[in-house]
DNA sequence: CATTTTGACGCT
DNA sequence: AGCGTCAAA
């Protein structure tokens, strides 16, 4: 459940910066004949065309959806360009996008501090360099603004396509603006030059949010893309969550959210108005009863951390249908498999970025003939990680098999496993010093 | 038992 | 330690 955080004391500017439709940016920055073109990546491609996990937005006017099967997207956009995700050892590679995502995050981490939210989104506090370009350069001072700052979509001002880009000067160069958008319009300044500098490097375009906190900017970096950025000045933030509707905030578009609509007939973020901080508690607790009078609000104290690396590797694949693994000489292979690249992953993390795995965890799904049903979960296990792919092998099966006696609980000898993962984390910087010993 | 493969974080 | 929730390609 979400948890209330203290909000700074001075206000702060914060930016959420999201690649656009980003498997399919990487697949066309190899293949630029596919630039331009309706495409969209898959994995795996026997079972229905495989699924969709990234589309381009050439192929999104078509109706083509992340999560349609490739021969479904086929139907509804013949011409379609359907990438396969790289295929090692049986199971989906992702380790070319986790490096474009490196490539990215490397740029973005220049001007402020950088939280790596996922392979292909960061959070930057940009408050430092806002407040210096403001008492250096503030931007009613400067002979010329960048085009790709005037494109800036200003949430709360006139929307009048003709004249937007003057409206958007006049707002970057009010003189006489509060502190806080000034620093706000400095903060869409510095983004623009960014994208522009991830653009010009990498060849992947972006969009962005501007804010006074990290709820806010991922609001707005999904409101106009792809390639769009949008500011979200503190006068525009009532209106802006009086129509949003309540599952389209981070962290209430699932279960807490569905709650929040059935059990007190919210249907937007501001209709979180209507209720006490104390009513909230008493229905969601303390944390989060207090989380959601604050983000009503638009009060988020959620810091930006200063972490560019993943804290966690973990590699899976699941047996659908036909193809559970319904014997140990079958599982055997397939967690061996999933343990190499797991290994490969863990030293390179080591040799790059001198960091160790402290702890081993093995997680499956499974399921088991039995005369009375059960709901068992197979339960996830974890040990000490020793490095070297035959450990880990040998630790993961150790744990599998663990794992697989309480799932059976002496009930059944027929049973079939449907998903298997090993995962490293407690992953901790080794100490500068011992790496010369 | 056909989205799949990730990854972060809170609760107990 | 182990489980559940949430999110995004």
């Amino acid at each position: 459940m979400p948890v209330a955080r203290p909000e700074p004391l001075a206000s702060r500017v914060i930016a959420h910066v999201d690649m656009d439709c980003f498997y399919v940016q990487v697949e066309q920055r190899k293949r630029p004949e596919l630039k331009g073109v309706p495409t969209a990546v898959v994995q795996y491609n026997s079972w229905k065309g495989g699924a969709l996990i990234a589309v381009s937005y050439e192929a999104r006017k078509f109706g083509v959806q992340r999560s349609m099967r490739g021969d479904e997207a086929k139907k509804v956009c013949p011409d379609i360009q359907l990438v396969q995700v790289p295929v090692a050892r049986g199971k989906a590679d992702l380790n070319l996008y986790r490096d474009a995502g490196s490539e990215v995050v490397s740029l973005l981490a220049t001007k402020g501090r950088c939280e790596r939210a996922s392979i292909d989104e960061v959070y930057l506090d940009l408050t430092g360099a806002a407040e210096q370009m403001l008492s250096a350069t503030p931007p009613d001072t400067l002979e010329e603004i960048d085009e790709e700052a005037l494109k800036s979509h200003v949430l709360g001002l006139p929307n009048d396509p003709c004249s937007q880009g003057e409206y958007v000067k006049q707002w970057l160069c009010r003189s006489d603006a509060d502190h806080q958008d000034k620093l706000l319009a400095c903060g869409v300044i510095i983004v623009a030059q960014l994208r522009m500098d991830v653009l010009k490097k990498t060849s992947f375009t972006c969009s962005a949010g501007i804010a006074h906190n990290k709820m806010l900017a991922k609001l707005a970096s999904g409101m106009h893309k792809p390639a769009q950025q949008t500011v979200v000045p503190s006068s525009s933030v009532t209106e802006l969550l009086a129509s949003l509707p309540i599952n389209k905030m981070k962290q209430l578009g699932g279960k807490l959210g569905s709650s929040l609509q059935r059990d007190l007939g919210v249907t937007t973020v501001g209709n979180l108005l209507d209720f006490t901080e104390e009513k909230l508690q008493e229905y969601y607790g303390r944390n989060t009863g207090t989380w959601l009078w604050n983000i009503a609000r638009g009060i988020s104290g959620d810091e930006v951390e200063g972490r560019l690396l993943p804290k966690s590797h973990g590699c899976g694949k699941t047996f659908p249908g036909q193809q559970a693994l319904r014997t140990l000489t079958s599982v055997k292979p397939w967690l061996n498999g999933l343990c190499e690249e797991l290994s490969e992953r863990i030293q390179s993390d080591l040799e790059k970025n001198k960091r160790v795995a402290h702890t081993l965890i093995l997680h499956a799904e499974g399921f088991k003939v039995c005369e009375v049903p059960t709901n068992r979960k197979f339960p996830s296990k974890s040990c000490p990680l020793r490095y070297g792919t035959a450990k880990i092998q040998e630790d993961a099966w150790k744990l599998f098999e663990s794992g697989l006696r309480e799932f059976l609980d002496l009930q059944s000898n027929e049973w079939g496993i449907t998903s298997l993962t090993v995962s490293a984390s407690k992953i901790l910087p080794v100490p500068a010093v011992s790496l010369l010993i």
